[in-house]
DNA sequence: ACGGTTCCTTATCGCTGATAAAGTCCGAGC
DNA sequence: GCTCGGACTTTATCAGCGATAAGGAACCGT
């Protein structure tokens, strides 16, 4: 059976998880789909296309599939979507940096559509909830970088980071040790993810209280 | 005159903005030091350490040195660093990607205490305040990366990304268009960091609120 | 004048992504 | 049944990468 761009992948996405970004390469894959280097070349035009495809991939097989999103409950699907891409993106080793490469492709703009016009319904208007949707996904892209990268070195670090005498003469850094030294990433996204929705909250009360004035913006923080 | 440490990092940096990180080589730094590229190995132990102190570098050059932060104006402070921050990432060709392969060292700390102390003066417990801070910092390096990738594209690509044409039959996204298409980086960024201060100032109420009962935490989000 | 430290060079290693060119196989058309 | 053409894969090779070993030159305190 020959070779399908889709097994390359699939190998790829494997490979991944066992050497992480920077030890994926192409004869490492080759070898491991029993084959000579170049011959992935037929397959994938490059090795960004390579990532590119594994990035696509990924999202794919973690993220589910197209729901109608209902306007009334859009912090839970919010909060729930955001909590799916970082399930997806920390499925794989370096996921994370593996996405951030890619950049936004036009088949991706039904689903955020659908998105919009669920916030628009809740009050927000098409700019307003664009921008709102960009926040929130760098938000998970710079915190799952972030999470990787600490998982990544606590594997080869000995001991606690920051130990207890670094901390000295630093008391509420010491009594938020372990939000320091990131013991539970679950939580933390939790909280930034709060932080935004509550955000977004306060800004759809603004919007729908002044859209008298929708013509005036304004950037001022208070 | 022999080569210093310090002139090899600014050269570095210098060398960066012209040809991005994926062409900084050791050999053409070395070239642009008059050196030969082993040269460098004196100075510097290997190419992590060498980007780790151009992290270092650059936002030392950018970044206003320490002040005491007032609690009684958080949300001007914070959002102060927030953009000096992204200027001082941005202020390099792809200062994001330099910057997020470096790990937090101890010398930052003191500054983050310090902030600790002023959120924590305006009604935040430290584990809260801190964990603020860090979801400031993640939305951040997610933005400017995302910023950066996008700016990079830009050069290279021949027309507006997102032509109309694809945007038929998503009249939300048309009427975002200038959004999607990343026109005013300034603006979307300081929408989201708004964003983010205003639940900031949500988070502060709730937990100025709800002082008793200090040890129930809860994540629910309504 | 000598020995040690500092700083740089030459030579080389194993590796990378990528291309060119040749070879194999298999199925459609005659 | 043979042959031609496309679908794949191979071998050979390229320029370039980060890094190390070993040696040489310049300087400095003694």
């Amino acid at each position: 059976m020959a070779l399908t761009r889709d097994t390359v992948v699939r190998t790829a996405l494997r490979l991944l998880d066992e050497v992480g970004i920077d030890g994926l390469t192409t004869r490492r894959l080759a070898r491991e789909l029993g084959v000579q280097s170049p011959a992935l070349y037929w397959h994938v035009k490059n090795k960004r296309e390579l990532l590119d495809l594994m990035a696509e991939a990924m999202l794919a097989e973690a993220l589910p599939p197209d729901r109608e999103p209902d306007p009334a409950h859009w912090p839970d699907w919010l909060a729930a979507d955001a909590r799916a891409k970082r399930a997806a993106l920390l499925a794989h080793r370096d996921g994370a940096r593996v996405h951030a490469g890619t950049l936004p492709t036009a088949d991706e703009l039904p689903a955020v559509e659908a998105q919009l016009s669920a916030l628009c319904a809740a009050g927000l208007r098409p700019r307003t909830a664009l921008r709102l949707l960009l926040t929130i996904d760098r938000y998970i892209m710079g915190w799952v970088t972030e999470e990787q990268a600490w998982r990544q070195d606590a594997e080869q670090r000995d001991g606690a980071p920051f130990p207890d005498e670094v901390l000295r003469g630093l008391p509420l850094l010491r009594e938020a040790a372990d939000v320091l030294r990131m013991t539970d990433h679950d939580a933390d996204f939790e909280y930034g993810l709060r932080v935004l929705i509550e955000g977004f909250r306060a800004e759809i009360a603004r919007e729908t209280a002044g859209a008298g004035e929708a013509g005036s913006r304004t950037d001022s923080l208070s």
